[in-house]
DNA sequence: TTAGTGACCAACT
DNA sequence: AAGTTGGCCACTA
């Protein structure tokens, strides 16, 4: 029986099994849940997941690997800085090196099902 | 229920 | 090549 929070679930699941040091893009998450025009819904969904705990939405950004959801973090730069930690590099807001780090839940991960 | 919103994406000019 | 527009779909009021 699925909830009408369900995606909100699946996204966060997703986004838990990000490794450390790779990051992914919204529209990734989105059609590994079964739902690929609903890029815009995960990073709505990513909005909640503050009040998650082990939630690293720092390491979801767009598929240009630009942190178009960094203002959405408390500090000015804490997005980034947290990538930082990671040993991912910024750079103005984009990701350097995104394509290696880039990392695809659809051939990572073992196809979803419920 | 209808309408408005958005941490995206792809197509079009 | 760069900027704009529209569609997408889950959520809130």
């Amino acid at each position: 029986m699925k909830s009408s929070s369900d995606f909100y679930k699946r996204v966060f699941i997703v986004v838990k099994q990000i490794p450390h040091g790779r990051v992914t893009s919204y529209g990734a998450i989105a059609r590994y849940i079964g739902a690929p025009r609903s890029s815009r819904t995960v990073g709505y969904a990513m909005n909640a997941s503050h009040n998650m705990p082990d939630i690293p939405s720092q390491r979801v950004v767009n598929r240009n690997g630009l942190l178009t959801g960094k203002h959405h973090f408390q500090g000015t730069h804490l997005m980034q800085q947290l990538l930082e930690s990671e040993g991912i590099e910024v750079i103005e807001d984009q990701v350097q090196n995104f394509q290696e780090i880039y990392w695809d839940p659809n051939l990572e991960l073992p196809v979803f099902k419920d």
